[in-house]
DNA sequence: CGATTTCACTTAACATGTTAATCATCTCCC
DNA sequence: GGGAGATGATTAACATGTTAAGTGAAATCG
């Protein structure tokens, strides 16, 4: 079905007719809900952060930074929410460009803390207004109790997913 | 402040109390909710897709060519929601396996015009019951009344920053 | 102790995201 | 109809996502 080749149209447009309608299934998943949700939102920061030379994951490193004293690189990975080998790039890019400062443990010589320097700080603070202000603008064109309802849906999901891989492992996968 | 070594500790844990608080706001930001309520939603589908040698990209576009009997490549790339560039090596790599096939444009010869193949067909049919109950399962647990409220909240979210982007523009940036 | 195992981090290898540049065609307008 | 500009698609170059393997140090257990 839906194999007519559109004779009542100029023809520049084959399948133009054959398209419109039987995609919605598709793109409504919710994998491509939060897919496009995220990439409209990133859209608004990205330019700013360019400006400053930052990618979107240098900006969050650097911005976990700011909130603490200092942070050991697991920690600071599950906090940026960044895989170990992305971490691990990016901390030496960010300390050649030093942005960083690394530092060994004294107690266990595998781990590494990572803090902000004093370049680094300045950098975010070039930012940060910026951000906030694109922040604030989302915040009230969407609505600040629909972005607090949104945010706690999906901490909900989150949680319920997690509960649900927990639960697929139980037999005892010791199959290595 | 937030200096003091914790002298009461054990001290292989130093700064394990300096960090706990003080990160809330930065993890709590939109696009960090957004990100890892979809990366806890992708970790379910993508043993699956592994198990059948695709990655998630690869998986969304053949799952797109199934809804359609052929459709040009930039049309994909906007209902696969993925780059021209992402999408040009994802197709010479379907290509080369054989799962989809590609034929030029009559009408105009800039125009690449793509299908999923027999061998793609099946291969969908083989991945598609895994998924499905996969996707079933998560609605279930999350609940389909607020699974279906949560993608109504991220379409209204991605609309109104459409309208933002739109806004930010309308005073003549022809600056090249 | 000392071999084995675990752990923190890094490298490696490949796939995709992202922006800019390139190439071929096509459109439009004179 | 021919040349300037627009358009569809690819390629290039660099950054990150993702999984596996490697490396060195620490914990564990005999």
């Amino acid at each position: 079905m839906a194999r007519k080749k559109s004779e009542t149209e100029t023809s520049t447009e084959t399948a133009e007719t054959t398209r419109r309608a039987p995609m919605r299934d598709f793109s409504r998943s919710l994998p491509m809900s939060l897919l496009r949700a995220r990439e409209a939102v990133m859209r608004q920061f990205r330019p700013s952060l360019r400006n400053h030379g930052l990618t979107e994951q240098q900006w969050r490193i650097l911005r976990a930074l700011t909130t603490v004293d200092a942070i050991e690189v697991t920690e600071l990975a599950r906090v940026a929410f960044l895989l170990g080998p992305s971490l691990s790039r990016i901390l030496r890019d960010l300390e050649a460009r030093q942005l960083i400062e690394r530092r060994t443990a004294k107690a266990d010589l595998r781990r590494a803390v990572v803090s902000i320097s004093a370049k680094g700080l300045k950098l975010i603070e070039a930012v940060a207004p910026t951000s906030e202000a694109i922040y604030a603008e989302i915040t009230s064109r969407y609505g600040a109790r629909k972005l607090a309802e949104l945010q706690d849906m999906l901490g909900v999901l989150e949680r319920s997913l997690v509960a649900m891989e927990v639960a697929g492992e139980e037999g005892g996968e010791i199959e290595e």
